[in-house]
DNA sequence: AGTTTAACCGACCGACAGGTCGGTTGCAAA
DNA sequence: TTTGCAACCGACCTGTCGGTCGGTTAAACT
């Protein structure tokens, strides 16, 4: 009955989904807690405190998430392609509730970059790491593409876009706002063919 | 010495800067009591509750200057010119401080549009604004464009980008992302002449 | 001068946050 | 079987938050 690893496991992932939901700061332990069915001691066992959970929570949930979304759809053959089908199947076969909350990586850059160290790096590194791994797949294809592309400028520049369109759509409640922007952004990468 | 319009303004002047800064919930009244150098009565004198003072700072102060600051780009007799030199000044003149804190409307969106509904509609109101006042500048010069192109789609992803790029800067803690994507961006404006 | 009232004061309140800590429980090794 | 300790419990602590309210002050009007 006792599984102190799946004890953890669980308090990081129910963290993971209040974080999403909430915000960092929003999240209270108490409603962590009482979704785990355990108690504070509990928690307070397995994370020295709020920030070391939170901080947890992005290594070992949100930040290998990230890059298992990321990966296959710029590591396709095409990846401004693979890109364009990965963001049109998001505004389509993603539910209003998900698209809300928005991406994770974007919420706490927004909340917690300018507040917390800690977190900053974590978010700063994990950009870098997404930048790196679109810009060095679109340098493949470079001979596909426009001349004088700085690749990490696009790179940047799409991600961009994609984290102002799920800010749009939260305002908006659906996806109609966030379906333009991702039109539009598909078309931008179309453009990079020449 | 007592002139309550005065002291009106300057709770909603200390207040708008409070929340450009930490967020709404982070803001504290004892923080704003103090800039003020007022107490808590005055403060509860002019506004019924905390939410009532943020719709006022939203309504009296960001509207009004979002829409001061979008304006002279956007009806400029080249909008995309107006637009390219707007977003370009600010990545060259805006302090880094400054930069890191976003944009108010951005911000508020983020932390509120999901939370509370008073916040979503200003901000959903504002958002369509600032479109309509784009597509429509850009339509009005729809013959130096490219054919084919929908305004209010072009204008959701100037300001995506945008937005996208001010919370970019959070994390770097310099211009330097964020001068990335508006290049990009203004690249991206240009290629939408013929 | 007296009266009224908007403007303002600040002590106080309950709710809830994150965090602490002495005690209990279950399991595994000796 | 006993014992040691990781795992867990939950009452309690301190601090801060938004918000209330009875009282005071200044100024405008009669």
């Amino acid at each position: 009955m006792r599984d102190p690893e799946q004890t953890r496991q669980k308090i990081l992932e129910v963290s993971a989904d209040e974080i999403h939901r909430k915000g960092f700061n929003a999240t209270s332990l108490s409603c962590i807690l009482a979704r785990c069915e355990i108690s504070k001691g509990a928690l307070y066992h397995h994370f020295a405190n709020k920030m070391e959970l939170g901080y947890a929570v992005f290594e070992e949930v949100y930040a290998p998430a990230f890059i298992a979304l990321w990966q296959p759809p710029v590591e396709a053959e095409d990846p401004i392609q693979g890109l364009s089908d990965f963001f049109s199947s998001m505004s389509k076969e993603m539910s209003c509730d998900e698209l809300v909350c928005g991406c994770p990586l974007n919420n706490l850059c927004q909340e917690m970059s300018g507040v917390d160290e800690g977190f900053r790096i974590r978010i700063l590194a994990m950009q870098q790491q997404l930048n790196l791994l679109i810009a060095t797949n679109l340098s493949r294809v470079s001979s596909q593409l426009q001349t004088d592309l700085d690749f990490s400028q696009v790179a940047y520049f799409i991600v961009s876009t994609f984290h102002g369109s799920s800010s749009l759509s939260k305002s908006s409640l659906n996806k109609e706002l966030f379906d333009k922007v991702i039109k539009e952004l598909c078309r931008y990468m179309g453009q990079l063919k020449r």
